[in-house]
RNA sequence: GCGAGAGUGGCGGAACUGGCAGACGCGCUGGCCUUAGGAGCCAGUGAGCAAUCGUGAGGGUUCGAAUCCCUUCUCUCGCACCA
């Protein structure tokens, strides 16, 4: 065995081993428990961060973990390929986004496998290849023609200097970020997948989520955004038109003293012709630093009161939300009540509280009165509670055609156009006779043209391709035109789990291997996909289900959102910020100046404040590298980076080969697990060893708190340092200890603990091994250190035989010296046993 | 403003169901070894001379509270005029 632990001999070595035996790929088994493993994919930027390395290790503990306890484990990778980036590159660089996406594949699969990922690459997917987008395209259509997939008018930012759309993420503060001219809203026809059918049942859904992080499934809940009202109509005094709004208080309708509309309403610019006059609300939209109206001089009839009621225009009723226009009963809505009292407009209450004996206020209200309660000055309806006012109230406005009870929801329909080049091609034709016509499936897939010219200005650039757009009509061979906008990355991202569950190329979806594997048994990823990646995830999997593809509904059976990679930041007050490399002794490596230290955040590039997996791994490798990004703090939390730890981590391991070589000498030493060792050191060895595997396994089953494990592992090995074998039976302990603690560490870092494996005479290939189990009656201890406190206070500590009565334990408490000094001439108010651990004397 | 999470040594973090606060690691101190140490090994390390005091602050429940309850402060994240 060499004398020096060298990983980067080591470490490919093993890597190599394990691809060439294909070990992690993985079959269907049904006789066997499954286990789908899965982390978030990443997009092919061409090199992995500090994020990717924690989010794998993470996934890569789990999968092997599993492995070992005899679980069939399915680990895959993909590709998130489609995307903004490659564009712009192409832009900037005139590379092509094919060559550029698939040398960032290449670079980046072989970091990953530097980490030693146990990945079945046999199951990669790459969405930009039409093999995947293939069944994007035939998703789209299937859910075309169930009426899912729709086109209508939507705004996009169009940067009128470039002649393009914009996506979101290149409009910064409002303007171009290739220009920096101000960007505009302009309508274009787009398309849009239906989400808001499945608003209800995604909603609901969010209870089955018991294995996701709560505060994930309240963003859910938050942004489907579901609320419970009516609709009514208010006509408008002495014109045709009628007024929609929407309100969760049908209760309070006798109390509508005046209306709102959006500043941006379509009865907007009829009621005020003067776009001056609107203007300022229009600058102030959504602002809620000040409230501002503006009196359209047109009254609206309350339907209920039959009272004329004035029609403003208001900066916070927005648009975007229920129907853009509001009722406003000041006395129970808290923003109504503060626009009526600027603009003088008359209060009336309309319920009272409950606990007032059904009585208004009678003196001035001085805030509004928000809660439910009893309606007064509500004619036939007074006297009722707000929740029996709703019914009859909402059945009245339905019996007289003016209203109905409805839920509204927040969440809007998913518009999935995109006007670039780099994504799905959206597979439908316009024809001038047939209109709208899908691509037939036989014709799938619409592959991307390659021979594109990307510049960044003008229109999509798939239309202005000929050889792409002119098609013939598949119904009637008329000559026809393409749809020439992509699709959102994220229908990508949508279904891709599902890809993997599959190995055959024209099956993708086959329907008793999802039956198997799905759905995902851990997922694991960033916080910074709670909604829109997981939300469109779980509608998808219904929309799947109900084109009969799979049978279920959930997707994703258990969620860990893990922590950001934090560091501190370093900054010169010349030349701002610094990397770790940029600086020396404190010192800016340009100017010398000292460098300023500043708080801890996430790592960044702008912040410089990253640190290079590559770099890491060639410096300590990739056991080092994910011991440490498990050891510093739970998976869920932020870890923050520290060097020195990363050297701890790297002492750790050194410290294990070094163990492990002096006692592998070339011969093989028997083990034991036996009880009855004579030495009592030994036994406490052997003790210790089964506590540890009780206390690791249990520290990975329960959230995956692989920190504490790992200490539990440290621990083992620093009672095993000090321990020296004078017999044959002390050695076999410490080779039971070693051989259980290798297996252990072997899925948090596997390269040392294959080899070290191998050198301490077992056959190759640890992961075969089952996962150590503890012996209960090993681990027990047969003496307990008993605490003894009086009046809570800890004043000794006796050794005492394990499992001893509670009455010996307070007998054994009170004979002490030290304590009955401390009771003398007190008086013994009484004794509190804790079993086995604990005794506390209570004296006056 | 609303909602969620967090606050423990010099630092990252432990502590089961209320039962020895500070596991493990980093750093620091001393020693051994060494031509040398930013290597390795050994010992120590919450504060305080001590009695004691210590888990953001204040109160409460309890024989006993980091843990449960109330009040309050700070930080992080999410939502935010949602009618």
């Amino acid at each position: 065995m060499k004398e020096r632990y060298e990983f980067s001999e080591i470490e490919p070595r093993w890597q190599r081993y394990w691809a060439d035996r294909k070990l992690h790929s993985s079959g269907r088994h049904p006789d066997k428990k499954k286990f789908y493993c899965l982390e978030m994919f990443p997009y092919p930027s061409g090199k992995i961060h500090m994020g990717h390395v924690r989010n794998y290790a993470i996934g890569d503990v789990i999968a092997r973990y599993k492995t070992m306890q005899g679980v069939n484990v399915l680990h895959p990778m993909g590709w998130d390929a489609f995307g903004l980036p490659a564009e712009n590159a192409a832009i900037k660089h005139g590379v092509h986004p094919v060559k550029w996406t698939y040398e960032n594949i290449e670079a980046m699969k072989k970091q990953l496998n530097r980490m030693g990922l146990s990945y079945d690459w046999d199951r990669e997917v790459t969405t930009c290849s039409p093999e995947y987008y293939k069944w994007n395209q035939w998703f789209f259509i299937k859910m075309y023609k169930k009426g899912l997939a729709y086109k209508k008018s939507s705004y996009v930012n169009w940067c009128p200097s470039c002649a393009t759309v914009l996506a979101n993420e290149q409009v910064i503060d409002g303007q171009c970020w290739r220009c920096d001219s101000q960007v505009d809203q302009k309508q274009l026809e787009q398309w849009f997948f239906r989400i808001t059918s499945y608003a209800e049942e995604l909603l609901k859904g969010c209870d089955e989520l018991k294995g996701w992080p709560e505060r994930v499934v309240t963003m859910q809940r938050n942004w489907i955004g579901r609320s419970e009202g009516a609709e009514v109509d208010f006509p408008i005094a002495g014109r045709p038109e009628k007024i929609r709004i929407f309100t969760t208080r049908p209760d309070t309708l006798f109390g509508a003293t005046f209306m709102c509309l959006a500043p941006n309403h379509p009865l907007a610019a009829q009621l005020v012709p003067d776009k001056e006059k609107i203007a300022p609300l229009t600058a102030k939209y959504g602002d809620y630093e000040e409230k501002l109206g503006l009196f359209t001089g047109t009254y609206a009839v309350n339907p209920m009161t039959e009272e004329e009621i004035p029609i403003y225009l208001a900066n916070f009723v927005l648009m975007e939300y229920g129907t853009g226009a509001i009722m406003s009963v000041p006395a129970h809505d808290q923003r109504d009540f503060e626009f009526a009292k600027k603009y003088g407009l008359p209060i009336r209450e309309v319920i009272a509280p409950e606990d007032n004996c059904g009585k208004p206020a009678g003196t001035e209200l001085t805030v509004a009165f928000e809660e439910e309660g009893i309606l007064v000055n509500s004619g036939q309806f007074s006297g009722l509670t707000s929740g029996e006012a709703k019914k009859r109230i909402n059945s009245h406005l339905e019996s007289k055609g003016i209203g109905k009870g409805t839920i509204n929801y927040k969440i809007r329909d998913w518009g999935i156009s995109r006007q670039r080049y780099w994504g799905t091609p959206i597979p439908m034709i316009y024809c001038d006779v047939c209109g709208t016509v899908p691509v037939p499936e036989k014709d799938l897939p619409v592959i991307l043209p390659e021979d594109i010219k990307l510049t960044g200005v003008g229109s999509s650039p798939l239309a202005e391709s000929p050889s792409f757009s002119r098609v013939s009509c598949p119904v009637c061979g008329a000559t026809a035109r393409r749809e020439t906008d992509t699709m959102d990355t994220f229908v990508d991202s949508s279904w891709y789990f599902l890809r993997y569950c599959s190995r055959k190329e024209e099956t993708p979806l086959e329907k008793s291997d999802l039956a198997y594997w799905m759905p995902v048994d851990q997922y694991i990823g960033g916080i910074e996909h709670a909604v829109l990646h997981l939300l469109y995830s779980r509608f998808f999997t219904r929309c799947m289900r109900d084109l009969g593809v799979l049978e279920f509904s959930e997707p994703f059976s258990n969620l860990l959102t893990q922590g950001m990679v934090c560091k501190e930041t370093e900054k010169c007050a010349e030349h701002g910020w610094l990397s770790p490399e940029e600086v020396r002794d404190n010192k800016c490596h340009i100017c010398d100046k000292p460098v300023e230290t500043g708080r801890v955040e996430k790592m960044s590039k702008s912040r410089k404040n990253v640190i290079d997996p590559d770099a890491l791994i060639n410096r300590y490798g990739a056991d080092t590298m994910r011991l440490f990004s498990l050891f510093a703090a739970p998976p869920e939390r932020d870890l923050e980076w520290s060097d020195k730890g990363v050297e701890g981590a790297y002492r750790f391991l050194n410290k294990i080969w070094n163990i492990v070589r002096k006692y592998s000498d070339g011969q093989q030493i028997p083990e034991t697990a036996s009880s009855g060792v004579q030495n009592p050191k030994a036994a406490s060895l052997l003790r210790k060893t089964h506590q540890t595997i009780k206390k690791v396994t249990d520290d990975i089953e329960k959230d995956y708190h692989f920190n504490t494990a790992i200490a539990a592992l440290m621990e083992l090995i620093n009672e095993l340092s000090s321990f020296s074998p004078a017999s044959d039976e002390d050695r076999a302990v410490v080779m039971t200890a070693i051989r259980n603690m290798l297996l252990m560490l072997a899925p948090f870092a596997p390269h040392i603990c294959e080899e070290l494996w191998i050198n301490i005479g077992c056959e190759p290939g640890i992961f075969n091994q089952p996962w150590p189990v503890c012996d209960e009656a090993l681990a027990k201890e047969d003496e307990i250190e008993l605490v003894v406190q009086v009046n809570g206070k800890l004043r000794a500590k006796l050794s005492a035989p394990a499992g001893m009565s509670d009455e010996d334990a307070k007998k054994l408490a009170l004979d002490d010296p030290k304590i009955m000094e401390i009771l003398a001439g007190r008086d013994l108010v009484k004794v509190v046993v804790v079993q086995g651990k604990l005794v506390n004397i209570v004296i006056k």
